[in-house]
DNA sequence: CTGATGGTTGAATCTAACA
DNA sequence: GTGTTAGATTCAACCATCA
């Protein structure tokens, strides 16, 4: 808990890990080395060269490196993870199933893949397979039914227009302004992610003030998202360039103030209003009848908050389940009371009782 | 070559394979158990049940287990291929990573990994994660630059009105007409796959008379797109309900004339994009103020993409509406940023993105 | 015949707080 | 730990029925 809002460690990623204490961080995003085994220069229809992924940091010289590698750095995060924390990982084909592997033998519980639709992909030059147009994440919890993870469903559904948010993310790549460029304005990094896709990522599984470890920080666009959502980070990059970028780039980022990062809340997050409080509130009274919507069920309120119908007595959930015969049953929107303009759910009278409270 | 058009064998999938003579086909199309790690019922918001998969064949002990029956299939497959033939699986999160680590491990080159983005996925019924809307194929030769592969670049590009194919089809479930049912009535296969799917892997990657080897062929999707398309398979089923449903349905298929391949068009619509996005993009940021045409009413942008005005949240057209007491309202046109040339409506933020994904 | 309405369904690792 | 209970939760297609 006691990080502050920004680190930046300059290191190897697995020797920086291994110092940090066990159980401290809320969410690892990493986007790791691909493995990408490119043989030559790739050439344009125009014999113009592509400026493809050839840094030494991305050379691994076998399978069996590269999952040492990676069960390495993977086992270090489950390490440093709060147990109701999570990790996010991004990778294509070249890299992503022995990622994903690796993460399902270390106890990793995946929650959803991911797939990020690149809007914008570079095309196949040759015409030798289909454009490579996406990149896959997995998101994970620590193990099979652990504490809870975040899931900021609500949110994610209001961003979506108001429809659950899909495995699959129409993003346009990290290009223009946004791309960071070094002293010959040559792209500063080979696979700088876009912002708006940390955005997602963080809105989607994180709250405010958590901390978000990344520990291929490259050029700081975790830092630079999280930062600008109110969220903590920790970044580990090796090479001096990449970490001294991040910095610059995450120094012009104003942070959101605490109201700024307020998001739409779940319904279960609202305080409890028992039944019964309705009626103590005198919004129903022992006596009165409920309904379902078509009226086929009627149901007596009693003092205590319960309800009746012919020899059946319970909670409105209860009640409202067993005349349906129904395995369970949201008692607030199944119930109506009767007012002047037709039937009504009772869930409005717990709003009003909600709102009193608020005031 | 000597194989005949069409070859249903009743057996083990393993034991089957090992029969087949070296290097005698041309493609493999597999769709192997996922080992879906099933809890509890699972019921809709209506209290029905969702009819899941808990077929004997899906249940593997371990991941062990799973590794090493993939491991034999896999071999075997590659031994039977021919040395410019080519492989493709199909999978979801829960076995892809593994089949595909395997793979690799076998020596199959993988050429593309694919995304099948369902266009009607089941949601998520408990607003746990995202909605798992789309599997993964993995299109692979049997080694690194080994005898050419078929790749039909010019048919693919012709489907896609003359774009090249990219590595994401959206295709809707295999549902309706399609979808073969048993005398009662219900689904005869639980995961029957869509015949487009197979039209297009099929259209891209053999050519007319090659041998198209599907190991688990359930109720023969691949022999039907097969035959319509003029390529020969062989299919190997445990089943004999399911092969015998297979050899009806592909006995009632027209085979195509080689004029007349039918080539799916695909249908491309403007993208919806959810106000989210434009936070997302960084074109608005949590904080700022959207306002009405007149500047009477004012509202704040949340970093989900909800509005606030006073107490009330909720998404541009609802806060829209509401603030106006209207029954509804476009957000897009009625909410307004302010610029250096006075008040600009939302609207032109949205055609930006769109301007950004068409790119 | 047409359009509106209601019911059904799909490879799903699908609750959380409290006693 | 475990058991109980409150109460939250769905999208696009296809099909049958009926006005």
């Amino acid at each position: 808990m006691g990080f502050p809002a920004e680190t930046i460690i300059l290191g190897d990623s697995l020797e920086e890990l291994k110092k940090l204490p066990d159980r401290s961080v809320d969410l690892v995003f990493a986007d790791p080395p691909y493995n990408l085994q490119l043989g030559g220069d790739l050439l344009r229809p125009d014999n113009s060269k592509v400026d493809a992924v050839d840094d030494d940091w991305d050379r691994f010289e076998s399978f069996e490196t590269y999952d040492a590698f990676t069960k390495a750095w993977l086992f270090q995060c489950r390490r440093v993870l709060k147990d109701d924390g999570a990790l996010w990982v991004i990778g294509s084909y070249h890299n992503i199933f022995r990622v994903g592997a690796t993460l399902q033998d270390l106890g990793f519980w995946i929650l959803n893949d991911i797939v990020w639709r690149k809007s914008n992909p570079m095309p196949n030059f040759k015409g030798t397979r289909f454009t490579n147009a996406h990149e896959t994440l997995i998101w994970a919890t620590k193990s099979r039914g652990g504490k809870r993870y975040t899931f900021n469903y609500d949110a994610m559904k209001m961003a979506n227009d108001e429809l659950q948010m899909r495995s699959d993310w129409t993003l346009p790549l990290c290009t223009g302004e946004e791309r960071l460029k070094d002293e010959t304005g040559a792209k500063a990094h080979p696979t700088q992610k876009p912002e708006a896709l940390l955005h997602r990522v963080i809105l989607a599984s994180t709250r405010p003030g958590d901390v978000i470890l990344d520990p291929f920080f490259g050029t700081g666009t975790t830092g630079a998202a999280a930062k600008r959502l109110g969220r903590r980070f920790i970044g580990i990059e090796r090479e001096e360039a990449y970490a001294k970028l991040a910095r610059q780039r995450i120094a012009k980022v104003i942070p959101a103030t605490a109201d700024e990062v307020v998001i739409t809340g779940s319904k279960k997050s609202e305080p409890r209003i028992p039944f019964g409080q309705i009626v103590e509130a005198g919004l129903l009274r022992p006596g009165d009848v409920l309904y379902d919507d078509k009226g086929r069920h009627a149901a007596r309120v009693r003092a205590d908050g319960s309800l009746v119908v012919g020899e059946l007595a319970g909670s409105i959930h209860k009640v409202g389940a067993m005349v349906q015969s129904a395995p369970a049953c949201n008692g607030w929107t199944y119930w109506h009371f009767k007012t002047d303009a037709g039937l009504a759910p009772i869930d409005v009278l717990r709003a009003k009782v909600r709102s009193q409270l608020a005031a």
